[in-house]
DNA sequence: CGAAAAGTTGGTTCT
DNA sequence: CAGAACCAACTTTTC
């Protein structure tokens, strides 16, 4: 056998420094080595993401292939328009590949998707080496440690981790790279399935992916929101790993903020700056490694003396929560991210709750939910849809929706008071709704730790006090009493006397009028220029209605594998229990059941199948991030 | 083992 | 206006 020939895949690592897999590649010496990307069809077509998280792809891409260059100039990297399913068979041979080095990744579909490479290249006799980098500590590792069960809370990972031993230290960034092999792409290139393309309504014109496998100039080049057939992205958060170094070193270099870091006491309202780090995406993207920040943030704690800040609200506690997640989704697997079949989350019986695969008969899988939901309540449906979009009435929790669509990002204690609102402290809304709206729209959804947040602010899991329940008014207020936030993102309350700028319904017809608003309808269809809507709901009376309900849901007890979960006959518990707001049950409001047909438009109707649920109810098609695997039913 | 304390980040009222 | 007491009461961890 001759000089290792190794193609070193890219995925969620775009990064040079702190790459343990990277640096496995570089040990064999190797005679040629490839930096290569593929097109992930899962990402391109199944996953809904919004352009704010593909121009942050882009980001990354540009610049870890710029300093690829630099460490040799005739390197780069190689972006290949075919997934990696139907691609690597062909390069393998084309190329003369003996090694395929990459980073282990954590997800269900990734580690399919990963398996199913590693049988191929086995195939091809090609030899596959994998190291881990994605957390603090190896997450099969921890779940080991923690008696082969999920972390459900933070002792957990941290005595886990201890057994464990110390997180490894970095590794530097190569000083050089070996040269490139011939890149020939003379075979067949395969187009993935594109049904679903769950991001057809955000492009602009069909994407021209997938018909070169080198790209429109034939030369790999990292590929460009146009050629996706996606608009210009409207965050301001730009992403690689140049800007994520110099980010941290700023933060490092502030030793008071990055030793005394207290989350609970940053504020979600700061937005210039923000109050924290905004490294998450970063690390979602692989262009910073979490161990880099956490050994970086530790050294300054350690010379800091008195006054530093421990886990769990220091700078690394906030990473400790990372691990958690992701040894949680490692223990329990697919169902991680849903209630059925998942025998950590408690059952809740939430409006808008999912289909099931059964339900819609597009097959089975490892996941058992579709994608899809169904309308129990149209009231339900309207409040989700004017949270979604921000036209809630209530200006805090529009701000924050707003920003969160536009840039991608909102500060952590903001997801809570959105998350909180949408479930267990308002709307009753199921958790999974917010959780696929997230997926959508944050440039750093991660689907462990956004999955599990979902779960904890709606104790359904990881927490479970639920009589502590943010205020859509309060909150905010204890932050920003002048509504600065508000005003930024909600420009129509712009100019509104801060006394009234968090309940601009109890604003009199002068402080309106001198404000030019006018506080009228529901935001889904008025234009929005000087009108802000009425409020969706009443809190206070939500409020009582959804602890009520939530101490029934508790006392009952029921968890996401039980088979009453399954075969619907939890709904008599529920109604011996004598309780009134659960899925099903049409929530009492005055005017707003009239009008939320209309709100339909915003989702594709899909068939549905035989759930045993009611015919009449409407189905929503939502992101598939967790559909992981359809195949046709067998019957 | 059982009781007590703790748990990343609540709200309201009173001092 | 900062801080404590209270609200009503969950699960996990510690002692």
């Amino acid at each position: 056998m001759g000089k290792p020939r190794v193609i070193y895949w890219f995925r969620t690592d775009l990064r040079l420094h702190d790459s343990p897999a990277l640096q496995a590649a570089l040990d064999l010496s190797p005679d040629v080595l490839w930096p290569i990307f593929t097109w992930d069809p899962h990402y391109v077509y199944k996953a809904k993401g919004g352009v704010n998280r593909w121009q942050y792809l882009l980001d990354c891409q540009n610049d870890l292939s710029k300093s690829i260059t630099k460490l040799n100039p005739k390197s780069k990297l190689f972006v290949l328009r075919e997934g990696p399913q139907t691609l690597f068979p062909k390069l393998f041979k084309a190329w003369g590949v003996t090694h395929l080095v990459f980073e282990r990744d954590t997800d269900t579909y990734a580690k399919q998707r990963d398996q199913l490479v590693a049988e191929l290249a086995r195939k091809a006799g090609v030899e596959v080496i994998t190291r881990y980098g994605r957390t603090l500590w190896d997450s099969d590792e921890i779940v080991a440690k923690n008696g082969n069960k999920p972390t459900m809370s933070i002792v957990q990972l941290q005595h886990a981790g201890q057994k464990v031993g110390q997180i490894p230290k970095p590794i530097p960034a190569p000083k050089s790279l070996p040269d490139p092999g011939g890149t020939p792409v003379d075979f067949e290139p395969e187009e993935p399935d594109r049904d679903p393309d769950l991001n057809a309504d955000f492009r602009k014109h069909k994407d021209k992916t997938y018909s070169t496998i080198a790209g429109p100039k034939g030369d790999f080049a990292v590929e460009t929101l146009e050629e996706l057939g996606f608009p210009p992205a409207t965050t301001p958060h730009r992403g690689g790993e140049t800007i994520a170094l110099t980010v941290l070193g700023e933060i490092i270099a502030n030793k008071k903020y990055t030793a005394t870091f207290q989350k609970p006491k940053t504020s979600p309202a700061a937005f210039e700056p923000q109050a924290t780090t905004l490294l998450s995406p970063h690390m979602h993207f692989g262009s910073l490694s979490v161990r880099l920040i956490y050994w970086k943030v530790q050294e300054v704690v350690d010379g800091y003396g008195k006054g530093a800040s421990t886990p769990p609200e220091s700078l690394t506690g906030q990473l400790l929560f990372r691990d958690m997640y992701f040894a949680a989704q490692a223990g329990i697997g697919a169902p991680f991210g849903q209630t059925l079949n998942n025998a950590y989350v408690r059952f809740i019986p939430w409006h808008l709750p999912s289909n099931t695969m059964e339900d819609t008969d597009i097959g089975e899988g490892p996941i058992a939910v579709s994608g899809s939901y169904r309308v129990d309540s149209p009231v339900a449906e309207k409040w989700f849809q004017r949270w979604k979009y921000g036209v809630t009435g209530f200006p805090f929790v529009d701000a924050l929706m707003r920003q969160l669509r536009q840039e991608g990002w909102i500060h952590h204690l903001g997801r809570h008071l959105v998350a909180c609102f949408l479930t267990r402290g308002g709307c009753y809304i199921h958790w999974e709704r917010g959780c696929e709206v997230f997926e959508e729209w944050l440039i750093d959804h991660e689907p462990a730790c956004n999955a599990g947040n979902w779960q904890w602010l709606s104790c359904t899991a990881f927490f479970s006090q639920f009589f502590r329940c943010y205020s859509p008014i309060a909150f905010g207020k204890k932050w920003d009493k002048s509504g600065a936030l508000i005003r930024k993102y909600v420009p129509e309350l712009k100019d509104l006397d801060e006394k009234y700028i968090y309940e601009p319904w109890k604003a009199p017809p002068q402080a309106l009028a001198a404000a030019k608003v006018k506080i009228h309808g529901d935001g889904l269809h008025e234009p929005r220029e000087g009108v802000y809507p009425e409020p969706m709901l009443d809190f206070n009376e939500r409020r009582t209605v959804c602890l009520n309900a939530m101490k029934v849901a508790y006392k009952i007890g029921l968890h996401g594998n039980d088979e009453k979960v399954k075969d619907g006959s939890w709904k008599k518990l529920f109604e011996d229990a004598g309780e009134k707001e659960m899925e099903g049950a049409e929530i009492p409001s005055d005017d707003n059941g009239s009008e939320a047909d209309d709100a339909e438009h915003e989702n594709h109707k899909r068939k549905r199948g035989t759930g045993g649920r009611r015919k009449s109810d409407a189905v929503k098609q939502g992101p598939m991030d967790r559909h992981v695997k359809k195949t046709k039913a067998a019957a």
